[in-house]
DNA sequence: TATGAATGAGATTTCATTCAT
DNA sequence: TATGAATGAAATCTCATTCAT
């Protein structure tokens, strides 16, 4: 009782943030009530507005928790690459993205495309911060490609979102459909990036 | 005045499935009001539960209007083809997808994608009706290609919802973050397929 | 059961209105909880929001409802004065004055002296229908009584408030002090007006 | 560091009183939040709770205060006077009451007017130091005036409290409509006095 | 003394649903 | 069919008060 008093203080607004993204994923944001996040979380509700000044503040913060990390992260590791690039889009890449998408960040990204319709501000930070740098990423990663002569020139320079696009079927796929049919998110990532880069592989590579 | 009257009488299930996709969409479903749907259709409150059981049984509703008529419409274009098929893909597919995002059926699927996840009944019937026998079209469609030589063996074969990936993505797009930047979904598409029919031509047909 | 339902319709505002007064007066503003006012009235909370939009909106509704009916009474009551103005003042004034503290608008009178300085709106309404305007019937009534020769000039011609003044005191002692010590409000007032008019009249009345 | 420190220790009480006062006056009692009133006296939520018991008691230690010193210098005043009573009243008493109005006593008033009737035990202590106090001081002031010949005897040595009303017209005034229109207290006070003066004065006294 | 995290009861407000007409 | 008054359950948010440190 006195042992904990000070350390779980502190870890507090994480434990909010997780429950909050637990019951938000569960019910939806809407339907989601303060006092079963309070409940998740083991605090009283009262205690949620110590913290976070609405239940829009506390969305906002599970979102912006959350999205930052990992993508820096992924940035990281594709400015390092060794490899070929497509070498890396084909085994590596599906992997990587698999991993985001079972990851508390792919929660979010959930979170974010059944409610983020309603908050602006939440999906405008959410587009400036993850959409617009990961295209960015993306972006860079294919003109890397296409310098080093392993790609030709493609629609991927322009859309290069059309590497993700199955990244969000899996999410949507997982929100609504999961319990009929699970799919094989790796698995599928695998066959798009495996097609998408043989479109795009100059003659060379292949043989 | 009898004659419109009428008319209107007749109209007035359909007119409120009208309004109710319009609100749900707008508001989502949960924030969706009756008593603002029973406005935007211009009726009373009361009579929306003359046609409907509940909240939930107009979400359904209009969930189960929309959703046969496109897809049979487009089942029936795709076992009349006379041109090729990776024709078919590259010209007249992207266009015919962008016009359903764009329709009501469009719509639907937004409605579905945003809300669908609280509501197992709907997604079911959703799931049966479009995602499998949609996909099961797509498969057919990739089949004949492989069968008629134009396309080699490949993943588009058991994966065939990997053509669509870009369509969710579409729709997801437009929801989220369709103020900050619009997609151009017809070309998005044009460009997706014709990346996956180059990626599973067989050589004969590039020259 | 049958009968009542149309016609306690048109009679439910008011009914609500009485009971918001009421509570408002016994509990204060802030302490009045719209439970209380709905059991009063004999109406579930819901129904308040039928016919107001916020508790303040009630507030702002009792507040209107009972200001202009009384003061246009008086209004007209003092343009057809056909006695003296000293008379009237020391005679029936008094009686009139302690008749509406009396009242329900005397119970509003409480009601935003106790209340008011939160709501600037209601204050502002008020002030422009009841202050300003009896303070301008009273100005004149005085001037009348300047003008025939009744009253010397005085500064009741420019402070005409000070003949209300002791209103003021007998609805704050009533709300206050009411219970330790009863004021005879009419007597006190009776006072009041004739030091007052004793102060201003000419010689030539008195004897 | 230290020195201020402890002088600061010993000056908490008096400096929440005075945070309590404005808090309580400007939000009204029960908007009032303890946070604020901390935040506003520079100390913590818990300290309060140190030196007070509840709101209320903060608010009954606000009112009792105040309430003593400021009458007991009236009341020495009003003893030790040398000139006639009437001149007294036209020249001194409106100023000093001008200045009580606009003294910590005089937010006192207000705070008390406006919040006092849902705490008895706040009024019945106000009542008993300050109004029935301060009414024996007025009457055995009139009285003296009666004694000495500068009065004759008049309604004032049986309600003495119209001598105040102006007062009390000047605190509802300020709290109501003050910022529509400003009323000038001094000379209120002073055209009030006048007039209730040249009511009672015996003959000899004016010319 | 002093802090502010934590609680819990309660208040306003919303809204799907029902029902008298 | 059609209306909208009426209900009641629930949800967000507030805040005086307590208590571990």
């Amino acid at each position: 009782m006195n042992a904990s008093y000070q350390r779980r203080k502190a870890d507090r607004p994480e434990e909010i943030l997780n429950a909050a993204l637990d019951v938000f994923v569960r019910d939806g944001y809407d339907a989601s009530r303060l006092a079963d996040i309070a409940a998740e979380a083991g605090v009283s509700k009262g205690l949620l507005y110590h913290y976070f000044d609405s239940k829009e503040a506390l969305f906002r913060a599970v979102v912006e928790q959350e999205v930052t990390p990992r993508l820096e992260e992924m940035t990281r590791l594709i400015g390092q690459l060794e490899i070929p690039i497509a070498q890396f889009m084909k085994q590596m890449l599906p992997e990587l993205m698999a991993a985001v998408l079972a990851s508390r960040a792919g929660v979010v990204i959930r979170l974010v495309i059944a409610n983020g319709a309603q908050h602006p501000e939440i999906t405008r930070y959410y587009f400036d911060n993850i959409i617009a740098r990961g295209e960015a990423m993306l972006k860079a990663l294919i003109q890397r490609g296409v310098d080093n002569g392993e790609f030709r020139e493609s629609a991927l320079q322009t859309q290069p979102m059309l590497l993700m696009a199955p990244a969000i079927l899996c999410q949507v796929w997982g929100m609504l459909f999961g319990e009929y049919r699970a799919l094989d998110n790796a698995a599928l990532l695998r066959e798009h990036m495996g097609l998408m880069v043989s479109a795009v592989e100059t003659q060379a590579t292949t043989p």
